[in-house]
RNA sequence: CGCGGGAUAGAGCAGCUUGGUAGCUCGUCGGGCUCAUAACCCGGAGGUCGUAGGUUCAAAUCCUUCUCCCGCAACCA
């Protein structure tokens, strides 16, 4: 029996279209749910659109249509980039899904049965033009931060959950599961702002819009977005108040949330508690990525320093730009993303180091053995310290990967790829090859480059899946073997270029040449 | 004193838990090689490891002061 592995990323939510920043979460999620397949594990990967909200109906009455469609469009959007970019997610759901509505309405009617949800008056600061509370912290210098009037006291009819009922569960689970929230400063960041000093219930209900889930016996309110949107991870694999599908008996509890280091709080603290008065397992672990910036500045639209995914697709290539997500942004602080670093990465890792190497050796393959190529007989202290970092590569990356630590784990790749091309120099096949009596030499060595490259590219295939399998159809070799093979029989076929370099003088003319 | 993270060659990072020759990638300079995508391989230059003090035979690493940067500080998602 295969053990399984749920993942999912956060919905994404529905006001704009994805930039890069917002996509980079998806690749990085695909990159594990391809590893742990690639480790036998049983996966189910869901990802989705977050569709409710005020600021998506407002969104949608500028453009004159209903929510709906707006919603429509833009998901529809959103899951053609995630397309693009490769990600082999199982289920792509929608918080505006039928079912899906159908179960968070129970869900919330159950708590409100339970008492864990109430009824009672939201009381806070509001802003009359503007239509919106604000807390103290949030205003400047007193008044309403978007429009700069006098805010009043106010208070509206609401439901809360009461969050302080679960306060000490919450606070004995993080701290016997070192491991729930990643990265570790993350924990602190929620045990010392909210959960100690004290977690004030949480309003879980609106009334100053409609676009929402209707609250079953109170159909004035809609549910809070966040109730909505988080119940995704449970009701489209099979939830429900009263029962629950094979499906979700399977999968449930998740084994990773990945998502970004902003919405943390909504994981951590508020997921749980919910989950707690439903009587259901906490999830594994919820990973906080860090963002992507633009020239080191946050992307965004207003600021004009946004770059989406699509685009530099168009560019560079799907793999190149994975490739770039990937490998850049470290595990805790945040990446950085320009046209001339991507264009670094492309021509010194994935042109020179990789490229070149495959390119290299097939080339000799065929020069010196008519692309037909079996292991030799001559086999020196030097091939056997390669066959050992080869065999290596399998602990290497699984260790990196156990820790999400995506980039080191495309280091441990590139290791070897630098090792081949230097194990080239060493051996030198052109010095051999003028040898008659080298000739089991030379095969050898040939032999030791097409099984380094041959399980490189195996390893490559959770993060680069098409140049990965490009590099396998060009060595023609189907065998799947994690570590080096001695007895293998190759008969490549002609080399062709993986990625060309780019000239950096003239990236101005290509990036003007795309815009047309 | 709100909580937490960080400051290491031109750039980006590792090393700090368990003190003991400061490492990696890119860039730069020089050399080598010719199978290859002006690629690949080797070597050099470049760092008083933010500041000031302390512990120690020995501190990037442990302790303290200060400076600067960043994240979080609740009902927008």
């Amino acid at each position: 029996m295969k053990e399984k592995f749920y993942i999912t990323t956060a919905i994404a939510y529905t006001s704009a279209k994805p930039h890069i920043g917002n996509t980079y979460e998806i690749v990085l999620a695909d990159a594990i749910a391809r590893f742990k397949r690639f480790k036998g594990y049983d996966v189910y990967f869901q990802t989705g659109t977050d569709e409710h909200g005020e600021k998506i109906a407002l969104k949608a009455s500028e453009q004159g249509i209903e929510p709906q469609e707006y919603c429509d469009n833009i998901s529809r959007e959103i899951k053609r980039i995630w397309d693009i970019m490769n990600t082999s997610y199982d289920r792509f759901v929608r918080t505006t899904d039928a079912n899906h509505e159908k179960v968070v309405g129970h869900i919330f009617e159950k708590l409100f049965q339970q008492g864990d949800i109430y009824l009672g008056k939201y009381e806070g600061l509001y802003c009359v033009p503007c239509e919106s509370f604000f807390t103290e912290s949030q205003l400047v210098d007193g008044k309403c931060p978007d429009c700069g009037r006098e805010v009043v006291p106010r208070s509206e009819e609401a439901y809360f959950f009461k969050m302080s009922k679960y306060q000490k569960r919450l606070e004995d689970y993080i701290e016997s599961h070192p491991d729930f929230i990643q990265p570790e400063s993350r924990k602190n960041e929620m045990l010392n702002n909210f959960i100690r000093p004290g977690l004030l219930d949480l309003c879980v209900s609106r009334t100053s819009f409609s676009w929402g889930i209707q609250v079953p016996m109170d159909p004035k309110h809609v549910v809070y977005v966040w109730l909505d949107a988080l119940t995704n991870y449970i009701t489209n694999i099979g939830y429900d108040v009263d029962s629950q599908t094979d499906e979700f008996k399977k999968w449930w509890p998740a084994d990773l949330h990945l998502i970004g280091k902003d919405i943390i709080r909504f994981h951590t603290i508020y997921w749980p508690i919910f989950l707690m008065a439903l009587d259901l397992p906490l999830p594994k672990k919820v990973f906080g990525h860090p963002w992507l910036l633009m020239n080191d500045d946050k992307m965004s639209k207003s600021r004009g320093n946004v770059m989406y995914a699509d685009e530099l697709v168009d560019i560079y290539g799907v793999d190149a730009i994975r490739y770039y997500v990937l490998h850049e942004i470290p595990f805790s602080s945040d990446g950085n993303i320009t046209h001339e670093l991507i264009v670094e990465r492309i021509n010194s890792d994935l042109a020179n180091v990789l490229g070149n190497l495959v390119n290299r050796t097939i080339t000799m393959v065929h020069k010196y053995f008519d692309g037909s190529l079996s292991n030799g007989s001559v086999t020196l202290e030097i091939d056997q310290e390669f066959e050992k970092m080869i065999n290596e590569l399998d602990q290497n990356v699984t260790a990196c990967m156990d820790r999400l630590e995506i980039g080191n784990a495309i280091d441990a790749i590139f290791d070897v790829l630098r090792r081949s091309n230097k194990y080239i120099d060493e051996t030198m096949p052109w010095a051999l090859a003028k040898d008659e009596s080298q000739k089991e030499r030379l095969k050898t060595v040939l032999y030791h480059l097409l099984e380094a490259i041959r399980v490189s590219a195996l390893y490559l295939s959770s993060f680069l899946p098409d140049t990965s399998k490009e590099i396998l159809r060009q060595i023609n070799q189907t065998d799947g073997s994690c570590a080096f093979v001695s007895n293998l029989q190759y008969n490549v076929l002609e080399p062709k270029i993986l990625f060309e370099r780019i000239d950096m003088n003239k990236l101005g003319e290509v990036l003007k040449g795309k815009e047309k």
